[in-house]
DNA sequence: TGCAAAATAGAACGATCGTTCGTTTTCAGC
DNA sequence: GCTGAAAACGAACGATCGTTCTATTTTGCA
């Protein structure tokens, strides 16, 4: 349907011609298939029915599954950079861009139609596959932590976080929130569970913060535990 | 090697017959295979391979593929259960029991030698696949997951964590630092990462915890955040 | 020790996989 | 509109998949 983003790397043709017209859409198709599917799940077979195409075809534009698989993991990036990166970066440093990058990021996992997220998916299948899916994946990952890890660093100078908060160790509980909400929603199918990330986040914020008020807890709503 | 757990349904075998033998033998190749290539990636005649037998010969101690998964989720299981809850559950009730079903849990996923954890890359592989296998490995998560939230209850009873502690959300957010740990263990390969768990575990402990000391942050080492 | 039953092997099946190759269709620039 | 180039097709390949069937071997019990 909607044709969002095309071929990727820099000195982007003036009249993008047929070819790389049917690869982004090839790729749109791969990465609706892989959100569902996994990376390991995507087959070229597949790929060319939806695409309506050939398997031959749809082969030319890759080389390989592999170059396939990584195509399709650059541009998931891509969309994830105009989706929850690049729209977060434009609000104030400090707590609010740290607020709106994680509320984007709730919003890429857990809320999106296709939602599946290659970045989670994509680590639990290639945890122990080494290879250079694995390794663009990691990259991907990794310049995505850093961008989250800067905010926090900000978000510390700024004035908002405590300036003993260690970044990794908030980057790394938030990310836990992030997993827990993909599971809970996607596999248990829980309702519910996004206010759960947003109630750790507020609390992970709340220890973190620099205006520590002495002994507040932030009581959310004081309920007993409602055993299942 | 090491020939652990048989037969699993209730009146066990008084002499355990050849049969069961060796569908214990190849369950415990399955075991392995699967924490490494993942439930779908456990192939039949891979497992012939390794344990030395005709795939048709593995295949009729199953009946199926999708039997077999099933049987290495329920095998599984009961491992888990073997090395993580019954030891815990014989600590003391309040904290001392939830520290120790968290730091055997931690080990479990993140230490062990095939640690690759099936309940989590199952809940990835088949987040979008309904059946048999799915349902399966979702009541083994939940049955867990209902443990655990039964000791967080036990530790409120006992007043070791606040009354108007929100069990489900305190699991929600322990989970996440298992996923967590395992992401980073696993997939990036990041050192030091075990330490990362548990001082997430005990801050969230501690902000839990009954005895809540007023304004106290537990400054655990106050060091200036530390880009990579 | 002999014999039925259980366990394993071996070959073959249809399907699907990624990939190759030669042909044919479609496109873009003059 | 023509022409060289790019793109898409269609058939076939070897491999592997889960599964079925029939033999053959091995086992446990009388």
């Amino acid at each position: 349907m909607t044709l969002q983003s095309e071929a990727s790397t820099a000195a982007a043709a003036k009249t993008l011609h047929k070819g790389q017209q049917t690869r982004a859409a090839i790729l749109d198709a791969a990465l609706a298939l892989a959100s569902h599917m996994g990376l390991e799940g995507l087959s070229i077979g597949a790929l060319a029915e939806v695409t309506q195409m050939s398997k031959s075809g749809v082969f030319a534009h890759f080389g390989s599954r592999e170059e396939l698989q990584i195509s399709v993991i650059r541009e998931y990036h891509a969309r994830f950079e105009e989706e929850v990166f690049f729209p977060a970066i434009r609000e104030a440093r400090g707590l609010p861009r740290l607020r709106a990058l994680f509320e984007r990021w709730v919003h890429r996992v857990s809320v999106e139609l296709d939602s599946g997220c290659i970045y989670i998916s994509g680590a639990v299948e290639f945890d122990d596959r080494p290879g250079p899916v694995r390794d663009a994946l990691a990259d991907m990952v990794r310049s995505w932590q850093a961008a989250l890890e800067r905010a926090i660093g900000i978000a510390v100078d700024v004035g908002d976080l405590a300036p003993d908060t260690d970044a990794l160790q908030m980057l790394f509980e938030i990310h836990g929130l992030i997993l827990a909400l993909h599971h809970d929603a996607r596999f248990l199918r829980n309702p519910g569970v996004l206010g759960r990330a947003r109630a750790g986040f507020e609390r992970t914020l709340a220890h973190y913060s620099a205006k520590q008020v002495a002994g507040a807890v932030v009581p959310t709503q004081p309920q007993r535990r409602n055993r299942r």
